[in-house]
DNA sequence: ACAATAAGGGAAAAATTTATCCCTATGCAA
DNA sequence: TTGCATAGGGATAAATTTTTCCCTTATTGT
């Protein structure tokens, strides 16, 4: 694994969450096994753009931040499910707050990303 | 400036907000402008770990989001005041909610982060 | 037999972000 | 007149994150 040679901030609630929450695809895993997509290949298939190593990899942070636990089945064709912890569940609130604001937003976000592309 | 290679999503929500959040001190600069920290020297101040120059370009970006604006005074030596539009300031409650959750399950979290770094 | 599915790890490359260093300009204080 | 504060940009290096590619295992469907 790599290994971090820039120090940690822990110093505010702000950088806690940082250190759970900060990760390209992190929040969309959250909110995809809540709403019960709880399979690595569901997963995946919700998240076409993330490369399938990295959904692997920030799920197992996740899974070590103590957000979701995983459960493997001892069956071949193996099979695993995921799920939210209940600290993993205190989560959701915050982030439908953010989804929510996007898609309050989503015209305004949408012309202003879009006109900067070029 | 740094030209994007991979495609963005846009597609919902939280794509959309992502894009204008991500980014290592953005959040932390959003918050302490809007604590009426304004000029760039007490945000660098306020906000040590990060470099000068990160700063600039990320309030840059903030300002192109339209969540600040920039104010400068045609004085010498320079001074330079940013502050939240009225679109920004919209974020000011998901960004409390973020650093409440994160202040609310501090031990926790603390406990968690370092024991990993062994 | 052969491909597909399921889950996931190693190694290396590519992409992206952040940090470091140096330079400019002007007025004020010691 | 040397040094500090103020604001900020260019170039480059370093750090970090994400992608790409390949490999393994065992069963089911064609």
């Amino acid at each position: 694994m790599y290994e971090k040679k820039i120090p940690l901030n822990l110093n505010c609630g702000l950088d806690l969450i940082g250190e759970v929450l900060y990760g390209k695809w992190k929040i969309r895993l959250l909110w995809f096994i809540n709403e019960g997509h709880k399979r690595p290949s569901e997963l995946q298939r919700k998240i076409p753009d993330a490369s399938r190593r990295v959904l692997n990899i920030q799920l197992k942070e996740l899974e070590e931040h103590e957000l979701i636990t995983k459960k493997i089945y001892p069956v071949v064709p193996p099979k695993v499910e995921y799920s939210l912890t209940d600290f993993g569940k205190t989560l959701i609130p915050v982030i439908a707050a953010l989804g929510q604001w996007g898609d309050d937003n989503e015209e305004r976000l949408k012309t202003i990303i879009l006109s900067l592309l070029k």
